[in-house]
DNA sequence: CGGTGGCTTGACGTCGATCAAGACATGTGG
DNA sequence: CCACATGTCTTGATCGACGTCAAGCCACCG
């Protein structure tokens, strides 16, 4: 299950433009990795994708060299590609490195629901787990860059170390966390109050990632946006419309800037 | 964390009730188990709880007696009482060995949803495991009872015994699916298609627990089922006499019949 | 340049929420 | 045993939030 040849192709690759958004630091140095070095490693990969996952932090200095033989390939999804698809093998899981991704369920009469958005350092392919096939199908809403996790390895990799196991088990507990909030999104709140939510969720997990909290760009389309919120297109954009007459938001596009953060708490 | 004692208890409690309900079998003659009894057992658990969680099938003789250290001890939830509340901190999971539980989010207006249903043999207390507090209430729907897996205890046996680690990947994967799927239901259904999706899944559940897929009792007021699905009793109420009228289904109160299954799935 | 996809805004219709009343079941105390 | 309160369910009447349909604008791109 573990692929050798694909550390090397991980180490070789230069630090391109991919490379340096997500903070990954140069990964050569293998041999000479110390305890301390790793932690600071740790600091310097706030943004990293593969933080969630592999979380060096707490890691003793044997433990690093068999991390690293999980890291193992990475491969870039262009916009408007599928990284994989509903019903699909399942194999591996993903740390998005770089970019953003929506997954998306479709009912047996065709109708499609995105049912979630994914920003860079999240997880991708946890749905394939239960049944060894994807159940979603997870689309690039802008070129983006993948880490692979062979799912066998890591399974492996549970086993020998309890921290990653633990990591293992917050991340898949994590996403039953969010997807029951927003079930309760749907449920329960006005439209208003679902445009209002997401934006503060957005916000709030490009803050934990080091960017700005205040400003940025969404890269679903409003259909995009109203199919994850349960809403038409049109009252997307028209409830963002209201927003910006309020005061709470300014948006042009995609690009969104939040101006009165506690009004937008409040509905 | 494991806990010995625990043990005792479980093994010194008579089959009441519950017990038989839930197609227990007797745990006294601890070490007698054969592998071929163990498969026996499992046979005769095909409805049991700790099917999802313990899985005896496919364990050797030796791991046998260690997956018995983990179920360790039962507990009763009367009716109307919460098994867990929200914020309570984390440190078991459970498996519904008989009656009905729901699970409920608070959002911080005071606004509560149902977020879930569990019939007896499936999993609760998996919100917990990301933040080491649980999300969620889980609240019974009648007289009921659980099995405590400590957490701590079931994570050193996944590591140990892989079959053990798998299943409990897939306990989690399958509840990421699931509360996908619902994000569905949500999102894009009306409320008729909500509520024939909501009957079909509930008949199916029954069936694969080897009760009646065409006859259940729904323990769930007609509020909980529209704050499940995400409308009100009255719409709910109504759909029901409606699909009753239509010659889907047969009401009476909480008692539900099928009748016209292939009607039911389209809409 | 025209074509296409995405966004906005308006007019109108409808599905489901809300409000209200009454039926029925269950439990509790007298 | 009844009287009464309480919780649950059903059904009707009305209203409003959001969907639907439609038109036009803009940015992008071949």
């Amino acid at each position: 299950m573990l692929n050798p040849t694909a550390v090397t192709r991980s180490s070789n690759r230069s630090a391109g433009n991919a490379e340096r958004a997500a903070g990954f630091p140069a990964r050569g140095n293998r041999g000479a990795v110390t305890v301390r070095e790793a932690a600071r490693t740790a600091a310097r990969c706030s943004s990293c994708s593969m933080r969630q996952i592999c979380m060096p932090q707490g890691l003793s200095a044997q433990e690093l060299p068999k991390l690293e033989t999980l890291i193992c390939s990475a491969r870039s999804v262009p916009r408007g590609e599928a990284l994989y698809r509903s019903g699909d093998r399942f194999d591996s899981i993903y740390a998005l490195r770089s970019g953003s991704m929506k997954t998306v369920m479709v009912h047996r009469d065709g109708r499609e629901q995105v049912t979630g958005l994914r920003l860079a350092g999240e997880p991708l392919g946890l749905d394939g787990i239960s049944a060894d096939v994807h159940a979603c199908s997870a689309v690039a809403l802008e070129d983006s860059t993948v880490c692979i996790v062979p799912y066998g390895a890591l399974k492996l990799l549970c086993r020998e170390i309890g921290s990653i196991q633990e990591r293992m088990h917050k991340l898949l507990g994590a996403q039953i966390v969010t997807e029951a909030a927003q079930m309760m999104v749907l449920g329960s709140l006005s439209a208003d109050e679902r445009v209002a939510a997401f934006l503060l969720d957005v916000s709030q997990r490009n803050a934990q990632r080091g960017y700005s909290w205040s400003e940025f760009n969404l890269r679903m389309t409003r259909e995009d946006m109203g199919s994850y919120l349960g809403m038409t297109l049109e009252t997307v954009s028209r409830t963002l419309s209201r927003f910006q007459k309020r005061g709470l938001i300014d948006t042009q596009g995609k690009h969104v800037r939040i101006v009165d953060l506690e009004g937008l708490r409040q509905v």
